[in-house]
DNA sequence: CGGTTCCATAACCTTGGGGCATGGATGTCG
DNA sequence: CGACATCCATGCCCCAAGGTTATGGAACCG
């Protein structure tokens, strides 16, 4: 008797959300869809897995034993997701590493042939991230590291060599109001409206708002931006003013976008992430050397952080 | 990224006998669906999972590392299969009992009376266990308990409330050479040939052919029989002689079969059995005890064993 | 050098799972 | 009190995934 773990990640989702709808949402399929894995799941296990009701999804007792147990047989199947492709990647030496946002720029070929010295036969594949994803593919295995601007709060959730610190800066079309002053405060642009990355990067979305240092305050939401360029549109069109880290102003630099210090804004953290229960391999760590050979050679604000993270003394 | 357990099982198959051939025959499906359903994993994993050679299927560094954590995967499944279904069960109050051949014949009108009596509400559920699936569903949590004649060494796999000892008798043609002897010793049937069940049984086919008390000398299979009907038609037939509970004989008698008690023919155990893991629920309880008290009414040999299992006191 | 043993590929077919549109039951609010 | 909103179920259609059989190709074995 088998299933497929997206039955099981349905399940859980439903269970979570309490109902249908809402669960389908989050999903991204369609209610009836959801209704049949349901009724799948059910049929599999001879027996009702909720109660349903027009409140919603309600588990029964066998539903909570299942529930118990679903979300333990997922966090083993994207651990042997992780670890499998890893060795895979490791099989014919490569090493897959993900970057957040533009900061992709900032490697240059000397990072990566730095990286091949200590390395030889060694290639790297770089990914882009998408705003999607705030993991990256760290999760799923898909890649190895990633370099993101990451809150410290979050950090702690991963192993990170840090490469250094890195202001937030405020963005506003040039045209707007505040634009004339040299620096902004953090307080004035709380009635601002907001341009957002979408809900689906959590914690991620949150960062970049500056929910938490809004104090409990609502943001306005201006415009959902999916990648830079939407982003720098929807700042240029007016539509929402945002934050992003100082090097942006370098890398896109645009007449119509006033980039503008911003007092009260914590700095990003800049660092290599990876998973808490990956080992540091050798490459992995050949490539955070690399990195901290060549990453920001020229004028860039960053400077190595005290905390060099595991197994790189 | 989501898998189906499916997968997962061919891939340990595939691991376990070393060549896709073997694996696809194990897992009653054609070998070209083997080699699209590695493929498959393989692209989900993004690496090979094996090394192809014409001697058959190495794992890969890859490949390990999937095989450490499908077992526990595979097992963590199974488990939730079965305590959901468990739940399923208890929750529309029904108790699901497997029988193992003609045993069912020795329950009465009087055993789920008697269990309908303990336990107001609830219903018993009868399911003959086919001879292909050893474990009668206990494993896949389809049933609850099952009646079985396990051999000792057997029954420590599992929990058992022992129900008594019975002898194994042989089943010969009537026009057999042996059947004028009132008495048979094991010796004299060692040349013979068996009316086997099928091999999928694992060791429940070596017991009935008393593999063991054979001290390592080959069988001879004359026929194989998937069910008890097929089995006394190839006794009868005279394309071999087999093994049986006594009840048997009483349940099945037939003028051209005789069955002659076996000297040095270790008796088997009769009892119910349940998964080690699963705790022992009220309503199996008194079942069991319902058994104790109505099943062998009459003039079976069952004496109530020295064990009585936890629980049961 | 034919035969055997394994795995891969091709062509075909069926099933199943997903989406859309709609229905039914039940609270809720004006 | 009736129209509406909410949430789950159903029916229909369609495409893709996965299974089967038949066949090919590479390597070992007498």
């Amino acid at each position: 008797m088998d299933v497929d773990t997206r039955l099981l990640r349905s399940f859980a989702a439903v269970c979570e959300e309490g109902q249908l709808t809402a669960a389908a949402a989050r999903l991204f399929v369609s209610q009836p869809t959801l209704t049949k894995q349901i009724r799948q799941l059910e049929t599999l296990l001879g027996g009702e897995l909720f109660e349903r009701s027009r409140r919603g999804m309600a588990p029964t007792p066998a539903g909570r034993a299942l529930a118990e147990r679903a979300g333990p047989m997922l966090a083993g199947w994207d651990d042997a997701l992780r670890a499998t492709r890893a060795a895979a990647a490791e099989q014919v030496a490569t090493l897959r590493v993900g970057f957040e946002g533009g900061i992709i720029n900032l490697m240059s070929r000397r990072t990566v042939a730095d990286f091949t010295r200590r390395m030889p036969g060694w290639q790297v594949e770089l990914r882009q991230n998408n705003w999607f994803d705030p993991t990256s593919g760290l999760a799923t295995g898909e890649i190895d590291l990633t370099l993101w601007h990451a809150p410290p709060y979050l950090a702690a959730q991963y192993n990170v060599a840090v490469l250094g610190e890195e202001p937030r800066v405020a963005a506003l079309s040039s045209g707007h109001r505040l634009a004339a002053q040299a620096e902004l405060s953090f307080e004035d642009l709380l009635d601002e409206p907001f341009v957002a990355i979408p809900h689906e990067a959590g914690h991620w979305r949150d960062y970049w708002l500056a929910a938490r240092e809004r104090g409990g305050r609502p943001v306005r939401i201006g415009a959902v931006a999916h990648n830079t360029d939407e982003w720098l549109a929807a700042v240029v069109c007016g539509q929402g003013i945002g934050f992003a880290p100082e090097t942006m102003s370098r890398l896109a630099p645009r007449e119509d976008v006033a980039y503008r210090p911003v007092r009260g804004l914590s700095p990003s953290q800049v660092g290599l992430y990876w998973p808490k229960d990956r080992e540091l391999t050798p490459a992995m760590a050949a490539f955070v050397r690399s990195c901290r050979a060549t990453v920001g050679y020229g004028a860039t604000a960053w400077e190595t952080g005290p905390g060099d993270g595991p197994g790189l003394a």
